[in-house]
DNA sequence: TATGAATGAGCGTTCATTCAT
DNA sequence: AATGAATGAACGCTCATTCAT
């Protein structure tokens, strides 16, 4: 259970979106009922609905939040000056998930199958920086590896999202020395 | 539309069993009902239960289908011999993915998010491959660099089944030189 | 949007009013919620219950409104001493619906088959005074001769309501010119 | 409880669409609820739906029969070559609604408030019918004389289906009596 | 083997209404 | 007087599944 998604909310809005948070991530969208989430959130069906309109609005309301976390860990990187510190960044992030947050990203994942909602044309800015910093380096193909960067990135917030992975220390320690200079 | 998924059914089963494999594919497991498959099958309802038992029964056919494609392109990988081929290999397996599998493989990236269905762990004998090619070419910690190329190989495999990317082929050839001696 | 519906109101009573007259007029009693008069009067939910209870109240109100109205067109017609006069004002009064009031008696016909309300009883002086009338000129049956105009009245408000007719004029003469001595 | 809606219906079908003429006559089609129609037919509320696709394809699986019903009866009309003959039948037709239909006419009545269904375009071919025989007995002004026949078959119909009328043989003769030449 | 009639629970959503503020 | 948060029952409809044929 997430805390303090955002301030603005009444607390029964936050509740019913912290359970929507919660099953969605687990059980998916599609396969949980707004009755569920109401349940879950401790507060009749009908106030799902006056708050967040549909089931959709539920989600979009967590995506929103979603855009806005993106945004902070984005920005975290596409000032960063140093062309290594960009890519040493970025190949951190999904190391930087914390427990409070992991529904969040999982949800994130799952509604990019379920729904075909597109997180990753979130990281455009940092796929952009990527390629400035190996231009900067001077390596053969920056495109290339700025995309390979961020394939990486998916598929290690996959791993870790699934808990999939027993020493996530060496791999980080790993893949960083594959791109240092 | 892949067609002999198995050899041992009669028409009208393939014909559910591909219904279903386009429609959970392009629609997800829940969001997809058992009469829409029989629709799109051009079967009546009570066949689909006839033959799969239940909506869960249609799913681990085709899993176990896909078990079984897993098997032949591990079995062609596991068996070389040569170290860097092994790797190579290995990086090659999402581009190979023909277009008639292209709904196959979709599948099981999605199921794997929507059921928690595992089709990781159908690699590990590769992950083993891995282990002994990258101990065998004397790197330091073969064990990180095998999770790593498999981590690669699921995002490159999801990046390649949402068509989110552009020049395939430069990264193919990025990739693999990173793993050349 | 007939205005000042009563005085003793205050505006935003009033508005609700109109509110609910206009949506149960054109969509129904039973199909207009109340909300949806609510955010059509531009008030809040609650509101409504505080001024009428009930949403039986909102239309008891409307209603109590209509046997207002009903009785000026009565009593003009009920103190008419001319017998002939009688029976034409009453063929008129169909014709004489002003727009401000076109929501208004359209209501009426369509509560009268919705809930049962009838509006006709409210016209009974009239028919004593039809029968009285038709007494004093000397005709055969006197009842059913009111009845007949009281029947004829309802099937022309209806298709004047309905604004199913073109040549309302050519009508209206024809059908004072049958009872024209 | 009418009987024998169409032949070509289940035994269940038929019954659904009795529970819902039944029910949509007396309480209305929005105040009925799908529910209440599978419960009043003894089906499962699912069944209704199975069979006529929605609520609305209740309603107008209903209304077909009425066209037909309506065809019967305009054609024993407009078939007619007397004259007076026309015009007395088509006076007589809300006096031949029969106990069985009772239930049919009333919805169509209920219908034309409610949805603004137009039974009454039904019977344009009666309307020409009129005319022609206005036409042929030498009246005035054909056109009006049958529209308002047709008017006094509304108010007539409406009066008898709500059974607001004592002695409609009277009146009856009397109508009747204002078309004999 | 194959059909489709039939079910009842559950779905997302709207409803009339209450109540604390 | 006025708001709008909150409720829980009901709505129209779809679901996975069974069964007689």
């Amino acid at each position: 259970m997430s805390t303090h998604l955002l301030l603005i909310m009444t607390e029964k809005q936050e509740r019913i979106l912290n359970a929507a948070l919660e099953l969605f991530s687990s059980a998916g969208y599609t396969a949980t009922s707004t009755s569920k989430v109401a349940k879950h959130a401790g507060v009749s069906e009908g106030l799902v609905f006056k708050h967040f309109k549909n089931k959709e609005g539920l989600v979009e309301a967590i995506l929103a939040l979603g855009e806005k976390k993106m945004k902070t860990l984005v920005s975290r990187i596409i000032f960063e000056t140093d062309s290594t510190a960009v890519i040493h960044k970025t190949l951190d992030l999904p190391f930087n998930i914390n427990e409070e947050d992991y529904h969040f990203w999982r949800l994130q994942m799952k509604l990019k199958w379920e729904l075909g909602y597109n997180s990753a044309e979130k990281l455009e800015p940092v796929r952009l920086a990527l390629v400035s910093a190996f231009t900067k380096l001077g390596v053969q193909s920056p495109d290339a590896e700025a995309s390979l960067v961020l394939i990486y990135l998916d598929g290690m917030a996959s791993a870790l999202l699934k808990g999939s992975l027993k020493d996530t220390n060496s791999l980080r320690k790993l893949i960083k020395k594959k791109y240092t200079t």
